[in-house]
RNA sequence: GCGCCCAUAGCUCAGUUGGAUAGAGCAACGGACUUCUAAUCCGUAGGUCGGAGGUUCGAAUCCUCCUGGGCGUGCCA
């Protein structure tokens, strides 16, 4: 399991001889993109011969015969301008996927030096159910925590929970005004968030009526900035784009704001005309300071907000726990906002203890010169931010594990919050500590516009994940009832696999697209089961468990005999070389912290099995030989396959 | 206005940090099932990598400008 390591290991003391920094020499030996340039190549000879003014080829050619390859390449080719092609020796291969597949378990080398990582994610608010927007931090901090522990890396799991925010003002001011007692003792969760969006639409509904005056005023401003522009487009000359872009400009501004307008007006008259809004909305217009005033006496420990903060949270991070369970999604701690509630005024002190703050407009701000604005560590009426909060918590890591580096798993539009965060830690408190923002892209709708319910509410997470497993469920049924051989699952199997493929299907779709874009999230997608899917890897590991039981074989008592792997077949070979490459897929996963890498890899790894389920039958092996042979190869890939998905977070079944 | 990000096949997306003739999967077309599970495999077709310059042996990738889009932008998180 070290074919890269390997080769770099032997191209390293040649190399020596050429440039004093060799790391970023070995880096550009890597695995070919085509088969015909072998199976690595190593591209370092093109910009050392610049740097040395020599032929490429020639530096290719004396580096080749420097290294010594034999026992591992077959095949040491100089082509083009001077790359090096390397053909990996069959036996040798052959000796390293024996080696895997006699190894009790799947695992890598161990990083050489294991460091410390906080990692930072799903982080919901508790307070309101989760929704489509907190899948992407959760599943993806979910994987980095898997593979950074599985390379050897210590982890810390956190989940930053919003626990102490302005949505407890809000379901404390709903629950004093209109809790239903019977309902919250029947179901406490379904009232509070019964509760959080009944104060949330009488809040929207008074914010809708206050922004009317200023979305009419608007439209006659940029009414007039349209005429304005409209006539600079008569009097420039022709050629003139920008007054034509200008005018285009205040065209679509002032349908934003018309558009912005008649949303307000429908939010009121719809609010107005509910059954249950339409009574009580106009009783209570302070509804907005109310809230901050109930979230400010929970923070200044009055005895009843607290009390029913007490009573109130343990039934809403028992519901979430519902969710991380269905998911299989564990933290080490869970150390919400509440927690550093006590450390916030300290931590203002010190920054204006150490000259960092400057008073703005009452606020307690930091100036970092990189940003025109400031960071704000404590409101005007006293309050403290999320920034105060997020600085509490890198100190309190600090204190606590000293970590390497501290991963936060969060949506990209908090892009400049953690770039003033890192900017302010590093100007208090000089540390070693990388810190990292892991930013992800929004996850849309199939029109291309963020993912919503047709009434604009985020799609809740529970529902979303329901339906995947009931598509999951008629996929699973309409297959087995078509099998040649009549169905063979019981509905309890069924059920079962449907909830691995389900889940499997919405954590692969998330996982297997880059990070860092959005992606747009369809059922039809990732339940097609065909392509790129959780499923076509479960489908792969499936196949391997059948063939075990048709041929009735025992597969640990083979590993454990003296039956070994043979590469006879391309397909074959193909495929072991691809099953040593799994390291190489984790390191790529390190190096920029995308599970995406590992997706690629597991559904390469699943291609060539495919392939060689066609071209090369198991139990009808030519001889008793090469049916071992091919067992412990199934077996081996399907451990590989096995592993790679669990770091995924996605489970295997033996029948689908 | 300023800042960040994006634009790759009809659609959804990769593209190993500057490497060889840009790849998958859907969808389309043609083949392979008395199956070690066809949720599969084999093949065909599909591209001005948004546009224009530049950097060099070599650019989807780096730089500049332009076009089109998304997001953020002083007391929410």
């Amino acid at each position: 399991m070290k074919i890269l390591t390997e080769l770099r290991a032997r191209f390293r003391e040649v190399l020596e001889n050429y440039d004093s920094d060799v790391e970023p020499l070995l880096d550009m030996i890597r695995p070919s993109q085509d088969a015909r340039f072998g199976d690595y190549q190593a591209n370092m000879a093109m910009p050392l011969g610049k740097k040395l003014s020599r032929q490429p080829r020639e530096i290719a050619s004396e580096i080749v015969s420097a290294v010594n390859m034999d026992d591992i390449c077959s095949q040491v080719e100089v082509a083009g301008p001077g790359f090096v092609n390397l053909t990996i020796n069959d036996q040798w291969l052959t000796d390293q996927v024996n080696d895997l597949s006699n190894s009790n378990e799947i695992q890598i080398d161990s990083v050489v030096q294991p460091k410390t990582f906080v990692i930072d994610y799903s982080s919901p608010n508790v307070a309101k159910p989760m929704h489509v927007g907190h899948i992407r931090s959760t599943v993806i901090g979910d994987s980095l925590s898997r593979v950074l522990s599985f390379a050897g890396h210590n982890v810390i799991r956190d989940n930053h929970l919003g626990d102490w925010g302005t949505q407890f003002g809000m379901i404390i001011y709903g629950y004093k005004h209109f809790a239903d007692e019977d309902a919250f003792k029947e179901k406490p969760v379904k009232e509070l968030s019964r509760l959080y969006r009944l104060v949330n639409q009488i809040i929207g509904y008074w914010n809708a009526k206050s922004g009317l005056d200023g979305a009419q005023a608007t439209i006659e401003q940029r009414a007039a900035a349209v005429e304005q522009a409209r006539d600079a487009v008569g009097a420039a000359d022709p050629d003139d784009k920008k007054s034509a872009k200008n005018l285009k400009r205040a065209e679509t501004q002032i349908s934003y704001a018309t558009a912005w307008l008649h949303s307000l007006t429908e939010t009121i008259e719809s609010t107005e005309g509910d059954a249950t809004l339409g009574p009580i909305v106009g009783s209570h217009e302070q509804i907005g300071t109310a809230v901050l005033t109930e979230t400010a006496k929970l923070h200044n420990g009055d005895e009843e907000n607290v009390a029913l903060w007490e009573e109130f949270l343990p039934h809403c991070r028992a519901d979430i726990q519902k969710i991380y369970d269905r998911l299989d999604i564990r933290f080490d701690v869970e150390y919400g906002e509440s927690f550093y509630h006590d450390r916030l005024g300290p931590v203002v002190s010190d920054l204006e203890a150490k000259g960092l703050t400057r008073e703005s407009d009452g606020a307690v701000c930091v100036f970092l010169d990189e940003f025109e604005t400031p960071m704000i560590v404590r409101k005007r009426d006293g309050a403290f931010l999320y920034a105060t909060t997020d600085l509490a918590t890198i100190q309190y890591r600090q204190e606590t594990w000293s970590p390497d580096a501290m991963l936060y798993v969060v949506d990209h539009r908090q892009g400049e919050h953690f770039q003033k965060l890192f900017a302010a830690a590093a100007i208090w408190q000089a540390s070693e500590t990388e810190l990292q923002h892991i930013s992800f892209g929004t996850v849309l709708g199939e029109d291309g516009r963020p993912f919503k319910t047709r009434s604009g509410d985020a799609v809740g997470l529970e529902g979303l994940l329901d339906e995947a497993v009931a598509r999951a469920l008629d996929v699973v049924t309409t297959n087995d009832e078509s099998k040649p051989n009549g169905a063979e699952l019981t509905n309890e199997q069924r059920a079962h696999i449907a909830d691995c493929i389900g889940h499997g299907a919405i954590k692969y779709a998330d996982l297997s697209h880059n990070r860092t874009s959005d992606y747009v999230f369809s059922y039809e997608k990732m339940m097609a089961l065909e392509g790129n899917t959780a499923a076509y890897m479960q489908y792969s590991y499936a196949r391997i468990q059948s063939i075990f039981r048709r041929g009735e074989i025992d597969i640990d008592g083979l590993r454990a005999s003296f039956s070994s792997i043979a590469l006879e077949q391309p397909a074959e070979r193909s495929l072991a070389l691809t099953i040593l490459q799994l390291s190489e897929a984790i390191d790529q996963v390190i190096e920029d912290y995308r599970p995406n890498h590992l997706t690629n890899y597991l559904f390469d790894l699943a291609k060539r099995f495919s392939s060689f389920f066609e071209q090369c039958h198991v139990l009808r092996a030519e001889s008793e030989t090469i049916m071992q042979s091919r067992l412990l190869l199934c077996d081996v890939t399907a451990r590989v396959i096995r592993t790679g998905l669990d770091l995924l977070g996605i489970r295997v079944v033996d029948k689908m």
